[in-house]
DNA sequence: ATCAACGCCGTACGACGTACGCAACTAGAA
DNA sequence: TTCTAGTTGCGTACGTCGTACGGCGTTGAT
């Protein structure tokens, strides 16, 4: 009755090396390194099982050798950036700076890693269990230690990372589009600008046309707006009632 | 200098039908309610050029008379699942209750439709600006209109949406998880346990361990727990300061 | 009636993920 | 030390993908 695709375990329930046999002549770090600066460079469609082989200077085949499937790269991916939070060795005592820190850490993160919200959200979260994850939800969970609930916890890491992700998403965006409009074609600028014209025109959208033309889509100050961001969805988890 | 891929249009700016020649066999809507109905019944990945043609009975290029890349596909298809919102002539005038009753219908919209994260994060945001992305958007402004500024009501739109999508996203991965470890190969099972048991053996992350022993990764409610999360973000915009 | 613009689509090309099979090698068992 | 099973490395090949190109037949403004 339930036609289900063959049953795939992560990459984390592999051991990295094998008991028997010759010693591999690479890592999986030094692949999600290879991986992470395809994507960092040419995007995050130029992470391909030949090129990411080819940056490590092997043939095609032999990466199935560290990874089962494409999508063990992606895992190996994320991983790897999450390793690049630097973590106190302790948590401060306040719970909300530290939280803070982290956020303002994960907004530069996914700035130097574009590519990051895709492939998070093309994998399911409980593929994402490396070491570097897991030691930034340990992290995370230690700074509310006694403040929150684990349960609670848990949630607000999930809404943290969220926040982070959509606000960058959308930062992006923003830089993309006025990209477009400035630098390149004027065609494209006189379609956007036909089109969102039309629409503030058509006075069927007259709310969207007032946000719009306020500049409701470029803030003035984007760090202070994701300061205040976190802070409201801090406030909303603050241990009141 | 700046070598960019050369400036694509979004379908929204261009008509949806020629000034000259044929009237065409199919539309947008009808090519959209193809596509949405493969991804439903077959995933994302089942999303191509080709099959999307054959749905509607037509030759594979002849689809590129409607959109001029794949991804306005997507477009199409995001915005064909923004129009299942049922929205009320205007809002009620309580903004809580609207918006609740919108995180509510957003919950179900991608419980019926899970491929929408992955196909939205798949975009920039700004590529969404189809007739029915914009009543939404609309309506949200005007619920909080007198409440909220714009800038604020946009901020509070991308923030619910992330949140929806990403809890929904955690809810689905959850029930991935579940099916896999019961339904299929006790292989996977084995896999999982071992791997999970040896992270919580290790003793390097206790509060992890301790949060998913206590069933932190499961909650017992979880529309009750969607509510609380929507009200406790709603509470972080109330206009108190 | 004319003809440029447009709808339709068959063919073809390069890139993708990956199944399969073979050669070289290496570490534990004998 | 010798044997041998298990691993590593990789070339080839297959099916699928997005889509550039060009040739038709149809249409609507002139």
């Amino acid at each position: 009755m339930c036609e289900v695709p063959p049953a795939e375990p992560l990459i984390w329930m592999r051991p990295e090396r094998a008991s028997r046999g010759p010693k591999p002549a690479h890592s999986r770090d030094e692949i999600a390194a290879a991986a992470v600066r395809l994507a960092d460079e040419h995007g995050l469609d130029a992470v391909s099982m030949r090129n990411v082989a080819a940056e490590i200077g092997a043939g095609t085949m032999s990466l199935y050798n560290y990874v089962s499937r494409k999508e063990d790269l992606i895992d190996l991916m994320v991983d790897a950036t999450s390793g690049e939070y630097r973590l106190a060795d302790a948590p401060s005592g306040d719970w909300r700076a530290d939280l803070l820190g982290l956020a303002h850490q994960g907004r530069a993160l996914v700035h130097r890693h574009p590519w990051l919200p895709r492939a998070m959200t093309q994998r399911p979260t409980f593929a994402l269990l490396g070491p570097n994850t897991l030691r930034y939800t340990e992290f995370v969970l230690a700074a509310v230690d006694g403040i929150l609930d684990d349960a609670t916890a848990m949630e607000l890491i999930g809404l943290l990372n969220g926040l982070v992700l959509s606000y960058v998403q959308s930062e992006l965006a923003q830089a993309e589009a006025v990209r477009q409009a400035g630098g390149s074609a004027a065609e494209v600028q006189a379609g956007m600008a036909a089109y969102l014209g039309s629409v503030l025109a058509s006075g069927r959208y007259p709310r969207f046309a007032r946000a719009v033309l306020a500049g409701g889509t470029a803030s003035p100050d984007p760090d202070a707006t994701f300061d205040r961001l976190v802070n409201r969805l801090l406030d909303a988890f603050r241990p009141a009632p």
